[in-house]
DNA sequence: TCTTTAATCTGGTTTATACCAGATTAACAA
DNA sequence: TTGTTAATCTGGTATAAACCAGATTAAAGA
């Protein structure tokens, strides 16, 4: 009945964050205190803080220490409410910066989702958004230049669709969503400020014109911890 | 520009998988080889072998080895489609293993879901479904005993849904689905016969009847790296 | 007071070693 | 041939010790 070592720690800790003695945001023993404290090597203790945050019930900041995860900010990925919507329904607050923007070629993998031959031109833009200060989700949005001429020129940090509803007299009547687990390759890991390698949800989104054309193809990277996911459908 | 030597090893794996050296359920070369042979240490091997797995590329089975990743079954939560007809689809084979069934009382929690008082008398329905031999599907069903008596001398290696149509006349008009990135405890880790917390995608369901009763509350444990989610939604 | 600098703290990565327990296999006995 | 047993292989867990590179903080200088 005995349990490996690491799994007391894990825990311990839980049942501190139950209590109350540790609670949202509040940072951990570092990994030698908590070695000393459980009379446990460095690594032991290393191995019960990586298993919180498999469950996500803790996370890290790059060389700055471990922390108690925020509650997961609940998502419908059928609604059409937009990301600040959301928000400001569960109490938080949000920001979103714009990363990067680019006129590029469509990779084939991109391309063939959308529709596109290989190497059309489409806008690439790369968005972080945050949940109370805390980066949560990374997006790759990939637009059909030849839809959206000028697109560049807009203020990324506003909501996608009203631009696209606002000065291309565009909506979205159908959209595909892929999604599945996963983890972030080292840019991705770093825009969202999280060890490379963390574990993540990708969904990809792809959003359909009444002229069943490719409005846009998202990829959105999720911090595993941060998300859950909610929808309810009718059956006939 | 250098990089973490098990990022080295990681890749190597990626690109034999790619080329196909290694192809799927292959097994891999051990902790101890891959060591030796990358001239680092296990631990290091390990690194790598954790990292792979939380991209779902490859997969463990306790105490026998490492093991390259089948794809990913695709799966639509808002279908009506059953898990078989869904596996047949894709030229899978699937079989489902009622691990147990039992009258209890419903927890809190579950209480809370099923609009039913705590300690309600609910049947408990254990299954274990797999794709190709794979276990990777782990699923808690509870059911309000009231409305379905007699429930536990049913066959549940079939169809649930169709056990309440064809014996108690219910069908169900809406589901409620929650999901959300997670892993596993000792128990549900050992029922899927993978390592304690590895990493797992938990999706809960509530299925409700046309006058609005929850028929069935399921809680599912997939294998993170075996499904992937795709629906399609239309807007108004 | 403000800024620069240096010391310190934290996680990130790695080596070498060890022992355990389940899974597999080879050897052996019936 | 079959069944049992023992050796071996594999991952699972753990210790001790290092060094690195960001992040933070305390100290020193302007």
């Amino acid at each position: 009945m005995s349990q490996p070592q690491y799994k007391t720690i894990v825990d311990h800790i839980k049942n501190q964050i139950d209590v109350g003695t540790l609670t949202v945001q509040d940072k951990l023993p570092s990994e030698r205190q908590l070695s000393d404290q459980f009379d446990a090597s460095r690594i032991t203790a290393r191995e019960a803080l990586l298993q919180l945050e498999k469950e996500g019930i803790i996370y890290r900041l790059n060389r700055r220490g471990w922390f108690v995860s925020p509650t997961r900010l609940t998502y419908d990925p059928t609604s059409p409410a937009t990301f600040n919507e959301i928000i400001k329904q569960q109490q938080r607050t949000g920001t979103t910066t714009p990363l990067s923007t680019e006129l590029s070629e469509a990779p084939s993998e991109v391309a063939q989702v959308m529709g596109l031959s290989e190497g059309s031109p489409v806008y690439l833009i790369r968005r972080l958004r945050c949940v109370d200060e805390r980066p949560i989700l990374l997006e790759h949005i990939y637009v059909d230049a030849n839809l959206c001429p000028g697109l560049l020129k807009h203020d990324f940090s506003q909501s996608l669709t009203g631009i696209f509803k606002e000065h291309y007299q565009k909506g979205v009547t159908r959209t595909d969503v892929t999604m599945y687990p996963t983890s972030l390759d080292a840019e991705d890991a770093s825009s969202l400020h999280v060890s490379p390698g963390s574990p993540c949800l990708e969904i990809r989104r792809c959003r359909f014109t009444e002229e069943n054309q490719v409005l846009e193809y998202d990829l959105e990277f999720w911090r595993h911890d941060a998300v859950e996911l909610k929808l309810s459908f009718e059956h006939q």
